[in-house]
Parts: structure tokens; sequence; C-alpha cells
DNA sequence: TTGAAGGGCTTAAAATAGGTGTGAC
DNA sequence: GGTCACACCTATTTTAAGCCCTTCAAT
């Protein structure tokens, strides 16, 4: 695949190594790739768990039942944060890469291991993504929400981004006045990528002035 | 998707269900037209989706309507009177709660949510009726959280397919102004302050539209915006005597509140006016500041329009024309990448100069916090082997696993006698 | 003077005359009926229950006309937040700060335990301290977890009572010099505010 | 009396799941 | 009154910009 322009050239030995998706016609490339903030996955242990256990062996571990049913763990390296509950199935969120996410579950799963459990490393799976870049032009949200009122919604009452709900692919970004964008909602970072190169010409549409 | 035909608009044939709305809908993805309606008026009898569409259009509730409905339709005929709403509007929110309450998701909701459904729906009226109504007005006249209020009206707006339009300024200028008391003498309100109501919604829809054109508005709350134009455009039409009233004692004596972004906006104002007086060359010998501009308002809001493209102009023309330059523009002030992250550390200045900037939003001009643009690209494949030793440091050795053990039972022992009888 | 803001939890204003607090008490839990609006011949709100009223400014006269122009909006009483709830929560002085990365060492990161090693802080607080503290000094956190320390309740209680007896001590003292220019005085005397 | 600064909340997404509110059968 | 099927609280992560609160320092 081409090698997607990155926003900062400087990067670019660096940015190659990331895997990247074969982005949109090179043509109307924007320029700019949406940067991985945080990444949810799950994994079932396959067993179940004593959580009390779990939560006076591990110094990394809080487990409160009154207040939430599973274990919260942490990490240092990858730098995330699991839930695990008693059915075996966990949650993993905090990495900012898919393989981050991957080993930083892994981990989580050896420490449940040593502490006696049979646990097992099943269905591993990408559950949400979230990404954010910058277009560098303010936007104008109420022009914005006017031509696109099916997929956005604007309440500066309430928040003072725009929501859009892109349908292909079903992304849902948060525009910004100031040209930042969040895009979450993702299961693979190629709708990302995706999503983003859709909206940016639609932004560029909004510039006022 | 075959067999589901084009849209109608565009003649695109990438029609996609889009369960955002509440029965999954075709929509187009080109376009974003909805090809198929959804709920309210059609008999729609798509497989699954066959509700109890049969939306009662009948005029009284003679059916057996729930107590919990019963008691929101009361409560959104109430709010309409007393928002002293025209008669029409009643009926369209009462269909609107009765549509709500069809769908399974609001009707066991809990009843907190059903009671600001009701503002909801009188807001929704409201809005598409060009009819100036915060959200703030309905919270508080229902004595309601803002929070729950914004979820519900979120919800209910996609649910069921709303178009909502946004509130409009103008209309709410013309009437939260003239709630300000400022337009006759009293006790309160000596001879000096007192203003011809005119003349101040004038002036104040002229400042709001500046606010709005200069990037003030988008974003942020309106009312505190229309405030701070209120209070500027009352200093300057009778600057000497008003120079050294401030915000918040124009609103005290206005009995009016004073929202709490009120000041920023103002502040905001008064620098955009600073730099309109920049391009006109008989104030800028005057060296005006942020206190005596406010007496030249009239004269820049009669050139405003001028004025405000000059700066547009002028900004774009310093930082180069164009789209490139603009981002060049961009990463030279430290967007984030590497290596010009080094340089922008030599910047531990609060607010960068960028004196020539080009007229932006106030949260573009901020400083960038650099946090970490700059991804470390790790060269994870996530198939590391993990040493016992990495594991271990987060286990307790046993005495440690006692030592939990003795404040965790000293715990549930403060915890379950709470009031030793 | 000025509106009266009250409750930590929700506060309201009240343009002037009645002001009514047992409002916030039907309220405030109760998912059960928050009170009913009713209108009153002059306009005023009406409560069901308790008529407790409360003013609501508008226009009289060619109010109820139609089309562009009178409409109703209230410059009182009409502020955003009205109903939300505080979620305020005391900086963390220095010394308290040292001892949270203390209690890190001694407990690892289960906040819960924690927050009882804190009585005036909540769960909530202490690991809105912990992400903090991750971001901006995530050596700590890591040089924390690492260096174990022996739990021991009682000595973290007495500890903590001493540091914060201290730095009340100097707050004091600080209000009373607050005239005098106070500065020199060397050491760790950053601003240290605890109650 | 004013502001600035710092902190935490709002919005979106997604999985996990017990306990309980809610109303229709 | 019990079942049923939802809602929705608790909790985790992460970015965006605005709002709103408290505290404390200058004027």
């Amino acid at each position: 695949s081409a090698q997607p322009s990155p926003e900062k050239p400087h990067s670019m030995p660096l940015a190659s190594i990331t895997p990247m998706t074969p982005m949109a016609p090179i043509s109307e490339c924007s320029g700019i790739v949406p940067q991985l903030q945080n990444i949810v996955s799950t994994v079932n242990l396959a067993c179940k768990l004593d959580l009390k256990k779990i939560a006076l062996h591990a110094k990394n571990a809080e487990y409160n039942p009154k207040r939430f049913a599973a274990v919260i763990m942490r990490i240092r390296e990858p730098r995330t944060t699991a839930l695990i509950f008693s059915s075996g199935k966990m949650v993993c969120t905090g990495a900012k890469s898919e393989e981050q996410s991957r080993l930083a579950a892994r981990k989580y799963a050896r420490v449940v291991q040593k502490l006696g459990f049979p646990a097992r490393f099943l269905d591993f799976t990408i559950q949400n993504m979230v990404a954010s870049c910058d277009v560098r032009f303010p936007i104008s949200l109420e022009g914005l929400v006017l031509t696109h009122q099916q997929f956005s919604s604007y309440e500066p009452e309430l928040f003072p981004g725009l929501i859009y709900r892109m349908v292909k692919p079903r992304i849902v970004l948060l525009i910004f006045v100031s040209g930042k964008v969040v895009l979450t909602g993702a299961k693979k970072r190629s709708d990302i990528y995706e999503a983003f190169e859709n909206i940016y010409p639609i932004l560029k549409g909004f510039k006022k002035a | 998707m075959p067999g589901r035909g084009r849209c109608p608009d565009c003649g695109s044939a990438e029609l996609v269900e889009d369960s955002h709305y509440s029965q999954n809908q075709l929509v187009c993805s080109d376009c974003g037209c909805v090809v198929t309606e959804g709920i309210l008026t059609t008999t729609f009898s798509d497989e699954g989706n066959l509700r109890e569409v049969t939306y009662s259009r009948s005029t009284g509730e003679n059916e057996q309507v729930s107590r919990s409905q019963q008691r929101g339709l009361r409560r959104v005929r109430d709010l309409c009177r007393v928002l002293q709403l025209p008669p029409t509007f009643e009926d369209t929110a009462v269909a609107y709660y009765q549509q709500a309450h069809q769908l399974a998701g609001i009707r066991t909701a809990r009843l907190q949510k059903k009671e600001v459904l009701a503002g909801c729906c009188v807001l929704i009226t409201c809005r598409q009726r060009n009819w100036p109504l915060t959200m703030g007005t309905i919270c508080t006249l229902l004595y309601a959280d803002l929070d729950v209020f914004s979820g519900t009206y979120m919800q209910i707006v996609k649910l069921l397919g709303l178009d909502v339009p946004s509130l409009c300024l103008v209309d709410l200028v013309k009437t939260y102004c003239s709630s300000f008391k400022l337009f006759e003498a009293s006790p309160s309100v000596p001879a000096k302050y007192v203003e011809d109501k005119e003349k101040m919604l004038s002036r104040t829809l002229q400042l709001v539209e500046l606010a709005d054109e200069t990037w003030l508005v988008t974003g942020r709350h309106p009312l505190p915006v229309i405030t701070a134009a209120t209070f500027l455009a009352w200093q300057s039409l009778r600057p000497s005597d008003r120079l050294t009233c401030s915000l918040a004692r124009f609103c005290k004596l206005a009995n009016v509140d004073l929202p709490y972004p009120a000041s920023s906006r103002l502040q905001e104002l008064l620098a955009v006016l600073l730099r309109m007086a920049e391009q006109l060359a008989w104030l800028q010998v005057l060296k005006l500041d942020k206190r005596s501009v406010v007496k030249h308002i009239g004269d820049l809001l009669q050139h405003r329009h001028m004025l405000v493209r000059k700066a547009f102009r002028d900004g774009t023309a310093e930082m180069g024309a164009g789209e490139k330059e603009l981002q060049g523009q961009g990463q030279g002030q430290g967007l984030g990448d590497e290596d010009v992250g080094s340089s922008s550390l030599e910047l531990p200045a609060g607010k960068r100069p960028s004196s020539p900037a080009l007229l932006l939003p106030p949260c573009m001009l901020k400083p960038p916090k650099r946090v970490c643009p700059a991804p470390p690209v790790s060269m994870v494949t996530g198939d590391e082997d993990i040493s016992d030793s990495e594991i271990e440091q987060y286990l307790r050795t046993p005495q440690e696993v006692r030592d939990f053990q003795k404040a965790q039972a000293a715990r549930q022992a403060a915890q379950g006698t709470p009031n030793p009888p | 003077s000025t509106p009266v803001r009250t409750r930590e939890q929700e506060s309201k204003t009240t343009p002037d005359g009645e002001d009514n607090e047992e409002i916030e008490e039907e309220l405030d839990d109760g998912p059960l009926l928050v009170p009913r609006v009713k209108v009153a011949e002059d306009g005023s709100i009406i409560l069901d229950e308790e008529s407790l009223t409360v003013e609501v400014l508008r226009t009289k006269g060619p109010c109820v006309v139609e089309e562009n122009d009178p409409i109703f909006e209230r410059g009182s009483t009409t502020t955003y937040s009205s109903f939300r709830k505080s979620y305020y929560s005391k900086p963390w002085s220095n010394k308290e700060t040292d001892m949270f990365f203390l209690a890190i060492s001694m407990v690892g990161t289960d906040f819960s335990m924690i927050g009882q090693l804190f009585p005036h802080r909540a769960r909530i607080e202490i690991k809105n301290k912990f992400k903090r503290e991750e971001k901006t000094n995530g050596w700590r956190i890591d040089k924390a977890f690492q260096e174990k320390r022996p739990f021991d309740f009682d000595f973290f209680a007495h500890l903590l009572q001493k540091v914060l007896a201290e730095e009340e001590k100097r707050k004091q003292k600080s209000v009373k010099n607050q005239s005098s220019k106070e500065k020199k005085s060397s050491k760790s005397r950053k601003n240290a505010k605890v109650k």
C-alpha cells in the first residue's frame, strides 16, 4: 500500500512501521493520519474466577463487589486497565494499538494464571477504537449541521462539539470548531482512516470566513 | 444492497440500514437521505417493526393511558401554559410525548426521565417553530438536572429521528434583552443608566452578529454571548456615564442573572473590537485599550463588515494565503511533531504572541498543550514473551497478604457498625 | 442581595421573594414526582401539593401573540447549571501528595482501600489523583508501586493526621501573617491548604 | 473586586454484569 | 403477584472544548 503521507513529514520513518491500510485514491488524500488514542478489547479466560482471591493476592487490583462486580486491574507496560469478571470474561482498555492491547491482555491472563486459575486466552477481540486528529482550520459547526442534518447533532447548550454519525463506515465523529476531530466506534483501524477521508472534504467546505 | 432500490434523491444504490434510529431505517450513504420513513405517520408494516404504530390521534385520551403517561401529558400542557406558548404548540408537544411513550425504551425508563421528557417535547416544538427557549429555562421550570435533560433530549431526538433546528440567536436576543430592567428609571436604576429599548436591541443584535462572524459563538452557550453583547451595547450608548459600571453590577441592577461564561465572552468581544479598531487609521492613533474601545463601538459597528473582512484577509495574507501555508503554520506552532516539538519547548510562555494570527476561534489561539502528538510507535507485536518476574511484581507476598487482610477486616468492621446502639 | 446559592447538591437561584427550600428536599431523591407545575392566573408557577410559587418573569400584554415577537425568555433564574450537583474536590497539597504516593507503595492500586486511608477523600478523588499523577509524574507512580512498603493502617493514619494538622497550623499562621510581608520561610512552604 | 489557575464534569463508542427501577402482561 | 423485557446505576479508557466550581493572588 502506498505510504500515506503522515501528518508530520519528519516522523516518516517511524510512521511507516505502523500498519496502514490502503486508503482512498491518492488523489484526494488529506495527508493527515488520525492517531489512535484508546483501544478496548475483550478476551475470554474460559474459567470461573474467585475475584476476592485475585484482589487479595494482586496488589495491582481493586475489588468492591458492592460498587462494581469486577476486579479492576492495572499494569504499567503497556499502560492499561482491565476489568476482570467472575465469569472469566475480561475487558482491556487504554492501549494505543491493537498489538499493545493484545499484549496487555495476555499479561493480565498470566497474572490470573499465576494466581492458580486455569485461564485460557480465547476470542481476543478489538471492540472499540478511538482516534483523534486536527484539520488545522476552523469549522463552522452551524453550517455543517444545516447541510448534514441527517447525520449531525449540534447542541452547543449541551456540548461544544458536533456529533456526526457516519453511516458508512459506521463511525461517530466529534467535530470541534478548532478543527480537531475525534473518531470512535471503530473495530478496525481502516474504518477510522476511511471515516476521516470521508469527512475531510466535507469539513473543507465549512471554513467560513 | 440488492432489492432495496435506489435513493430517490441522488439515485445512489448505496442504501444502508441505520440502527441509529429507533427502527432500522434505510439511509443513503451518499447523500444521507432517509429512504424509509420511520415511525410516526406511516402504516409501516415492515417485518418485525409492527409495534403499536397506531398512534392515537384521538382527541381525548379515552384509551387506557398509563398513569405515568397521563402525568407526563399534564406536565407538557402545564409547561406550555407557564411559558405562554401559542395554543397550537401544545398539541404538537403532546403528540411528541405520546410518540415517545410508544417506544419500549421510554415506557420502561425511570420516572425522572419521563418527567424531563415533557420538557424535551416542549423544547423540540418551540425549536421547530422558531420560538426561542433555552434548555436552561426548561430545566429551571422543571427543577430538572440539566444532565438528565441532556441525555433524554439527545435520546428522543435520535429515537424519533427528528430534525430539530438550532436555537435562533436573533430571536433569543429580542426576548432575553427585553427582560433587562433598564428601560425605565426606578429606585435601583438611576436615570443615567436608563436606556431606550429599541436602541439597545438594535446595537445588541449587531454585536451578537459580530460575535458570530468572528468565531465567538460556535460551540458556546448562546445566552452568555447575548449577556455580554447587551452589556457592551448599553455601555457604548452612553460611555461617559457607564464605562465604570462592571458587567456584574450591570446584571444586578438589570435584575438578570450573570451567566458564568459571560465575562469571557465580553473579553473576547472586546479583543475583536480592538482588532477592528486597529484597521481604522483615525482610531489607530488613539492607542485604544479594552476600556476605551467601548467609546467607539458605534463607529466600529458601522464599518463592521469591511473591518471583519479586512481582519480575516490580513490575517490570511500574513500567514500566506492558501491552505498549504496554513498547514505549515500550524506545524510551526508546534501542533505536534517531534522535530519541531523540541523547539516548542522553548516557548513556555503562556500565550504565544500570535499577533498576526488571523481571526480564529479562541480555542485555536490557546497555546497547544503538548501531550502525546508524537506516537512513540511501539514495535509491539503482541506476541512477545512475558517473563515470570514481570508478572510477579504485581503479586503480594504472604506477609503483605496478611497485612492487607487485616486492613480489610478493619474496614469492614468500621463500615458494618456505623451506629452502635 | 446576591441570589441565594444553597446546598452543595443542587443550588438554585430565586429571583427574589419566596424561596422555598423544601422544594429541594422533595426532589432530591425520589424518582417520585418532581413538583408538578401549574399556572396561576397571574402567571406564576404553582407546584402542586405545597403550592409553592416561583416568580416567572414575562412580558404581559402582547405576549401570547403568535408570529415573531413577544416571546418569553427570562433573564433571571435561567442559568444552565441550576440543578447540577457539585463535584468539587479540595486540591492536594504537596505533603498530602507525598502521603498519596506512600499509600500507593503500601496498598497498590486499590483506590477504595486508599480512600479509607484518607478519611476526607472519596474513592473518585483518589482515582482522579492517580490518573492525574500518571500523566504528569508517571515515574513517581512507577517508583511508588515498585518500592513495596509494609501496609500499616495505624501508622499511616497517625502520619496523615500529623501532616494535616501541621498544614492546618501553617495555614492559620499565614492567614494571620497576611498583612506582614511574609517571605523567607525557607523549606517546603508550598501553599498547603486543608480545611 | 477582579482575574487566573486548576480540577472535574459534559459528549461519543464498546465490551463486561449484578441489582434494581419500571410497566405490561 | 410473578414473569418478562427492557432501563440504567455502578466501572474502565481516551480525545476534543466549554462550563462551573473553588482557591488564591494581584490590584
